[in-house]
DNA sequence: GACGTTTTAGACAATGCTGTCTAATTTTAC
DNA sequence: GTAAAATTAGACAGCATTGTCTAAAACGTC
């Protein structure tokens, strides 16, 4: 009974046993090579070699190159999704030190969802391949940026009602603190390219310095700004 | 002597006489299908089709589909650059009704430069190709970004010294006002969806507003903010 | 109307890619 | 060790695409 593995439309390849490895290291190949060259430049070979596997192997665990796109894409997107829930659970509310604070979170938001190689793929996948694909991303959409602002949103109500911030509308004040947290770092990731330590830190300073001159209290003293980001 | 209208290499196709119709014809359909389907996505009969033209005077005219593609960039960059110069160019610097100003001022940077199917074009392409050709977009990359930031600082730094604003870093701050003009679209943008007129109206209200309430001096009451873009 | 240029439709070879198939080989579980 | 499951290399048909070529048609200008 040869052929048993073959997947069924929707099936998911091999199924009983544990050869995860080779499931793995063809999605993060399938990733890389989606990213470098979009779907339709992205060939099967490729992502095969790259992934140390046969093509067999590849159309074995998915049955077209469109359903291998859609499990890549799901799983990039569970993985920032779970990363953007530790980030949010994590949150210090110190209240004093709410400079540092804000820096580290802007910081850690912009390493963990936006400048590093999930968030470049995602980026450049949304942008070319999202109005092909409505419904797959429509998920994201709200789960990953809209849980994003919202929680930021909350945040900035509670450090408002407890006297910190001042602000009118917490989800215009969320948006803007992301806004300005990449404002130095836009150009070099429409250009694929990942930020240093350093442009990280220069970066977040000047979004949290321009930040709370806007909506902090008059708790805070005037520090020059920081260099700005060649990039 | 057929065939005396062959592009050679590094030709621009037919040359002597006016039939400018189908070279605009050939880049505006290009420029769509390019947009859409991305560099190795878009076939050239499927632009040749869009263009009302046969694929042949295509080849007539670019002779690989590489040329092509180089040609519809420059001429979306030429265009975009322009649209920029006329911009800076005609800013008002009344400094009474500052906020008014720069609320004019970011809608119409918003929509004639991010906005629009050539900012939807840049971003996409230089997004997707941005890495294949470097040299390519590296001179949009400076005379696009580049000068905008510096114009806006130059502009900036002009109503500091008049007492209209106080700021440390002027490329810093044109690199903020330009990024919270967008942080109510970028989402949109992502999804390639193109904002309305209302939308441009209350992003650029929002983001006035925290600008100056960080940047301005004492001349400005405090009003209400507009409501959030759902987009 | 004549002449040179441009455009057109279609055929064409070369190439690369997708997805299938097969038969041999390797891995894994027990 | 054995048997089932998974992997591999390779060949393969079908298809789309690129870029060339040709001969006929349309165009523009004088």
């Amino acid at each position: 009974m040869k052929n048993s593995a073959t997947p069924e439309k929707r099936s998911e390849g091999p199924t009983q046993r544990g050869q995860f490895k080779k499931r793995a290291s063809i999605l993060e190949a399938a990733a890389e090579v989606f990213c470098r060259e979009g779907f339709a430049g992205a060939s099967v070979d490729e992502i095969a070699i790259e992934a140390n596997v046969s093509r067999q192997t590849v159309y074995n665990h998915y049955c077209e190159k469109e359903t291998l796109f859609v499990a890549v894409v799901e799983d990039v997107m569970s993985r920032a999704d779970q990363m953007l829930f530790s980030m949010l659970s994590t949150f210090p509310v110190n209240a004093d030190n709410l400079e540092d604070d804000l820096v580290a979170f802007s910081i850690r938001i912009n390493k963990n969802c936006f400048c590093n190689q999930d968030g470049k793929f995602l980026r450049r996948l949304i942008q070319n391949e999202g109005e092909r694909y409505p419904h797959l991303f429509e998920t994201w959409r709200q789960q990953g940026p809209g849980r994003i602002i919202s929680a930021l949103g909350a945040l900035f109500a509670r450090l408002s009602a407890g006297g910190s911030l001042k602000i009118d509308d917490f989800d215009v004040a969320a948006r803007q603190f992301l806004a300005l947290g990449n404002a130095d770092l836009q150009l070099m990731l429409l250009f694929g390219q990942l930020p240093t330590e350093s442009q990280l830190e220069s970066a977040a300073r000047n979004a949290v310095r321009t930040f709370l001159r806007a909506y902090g209290t008059e708790k805070l003293a005037e520090r020059p700004q920081l260099a700005a980001v060649s990039g």
